[in-house]
DNA sequence: GACCAGGCACATC
DNA sequence: GATGTGCATGGT
């Protein structure tokens, strides 16, 4: 049974049931690769709120954004939780991109995408699936975003086994499937969206679910 | 009032 | 190298 067919069909199950997720929500890169540092094990309406604080604050530039006191900052996003650490962090990113790409996304996009990776992965609050999040949705590479959702997911349906490895489940996906912006974006969303409302710890396995009728076919 | 949420770094053994 | 812990708000 090859493994690339099998995720390909769970792919076009979930399309079929939920319809294109289009993802990202957030209007510019910056807006995407902000998001992805505070939504960190953290709930999407809750970051909403801490972007929200930003646009109001008139502040939502990478420049104003340095220019802002470390308290100041961690105020401002203070419903996205963990403030005093995302502060730092953002920070920390946003000093890698004023440092090395005088504060400019387009400057930093033209970075292949492996050295790209490096970089963020270097920058202190900045892990596989921030970096990953910030490359697949705000830069549009080819990367596949693992996650908690994906790990869940992947378990349930018995493609997967503890312990969550990034690296061994990011394979899993890059080296069976077609290494395409969209459809990675779409799948990732997938994952997320059925982990969020239907593949959850104390829910009855959904109608996606192998053991509930799903045998690998669409 | 518990439990969870689109992680990550760091301490300790 | 594996395991444990701190960080924190807001919705369910």
């Amino acid at each position: 049974m090859e493994l690339g067919r099998e995720l390909g069909e769970l792919y076009q199950r979930l399309l079929g049931s939920f319809g294109h997720r289009n993802w990202w929500p957030g209007e510019t890169p910056f807006e995407i690769m902000v998001g992805a540092v505070l939504t960190q094990n953290t709930a999407w309406l809750n970051v909403e709120k801490a972007l929200a604080n930003l646009k109001e604050a008139g502040v939502f530039t990478p420049a104003k954004m340095a220019a802002l006191p470390r308290e100041e900052l961690a105020k401002l996003i203070t419903p996205a939780g963990y403030y005093n650490v995302k502060a730092q962090r953002l920070g920390n990113f946003l000093a890698l991109l004023a440092g090395k790409y005088r504060g400019r996304i387009p400057s930093l996009a033209k970075r292949p995408t492996q050295a790209l990776r490096e970089e963020l992965l270097a920058v202190n609050g900045i892990g596989p699936e921030t970096a990953d999040c910030m490359l697949l949705y705000a830069l549009e590479r080819p990367v596949f975003v693992i996650d908690a959702y994906t790990f869940r997911v992947l378990s349930r349906h018995g493609l997967a086994r503890a312990p969550y490895d990034y690296p061994v489940l990011q394979a899993m996906f890059m080296e069976n499937l077609e290494q395409n912006v969209e459809f990675y974006n779409d799948f990732h969303a997938q994952l997320v969206h059925l982990g969020h409302h239907f593949c959850k710890r104390g829910k009855p396995l959904c109608d996606l679910c192998p053991a509930n009728g799903w045998r690998g076919r669409p």
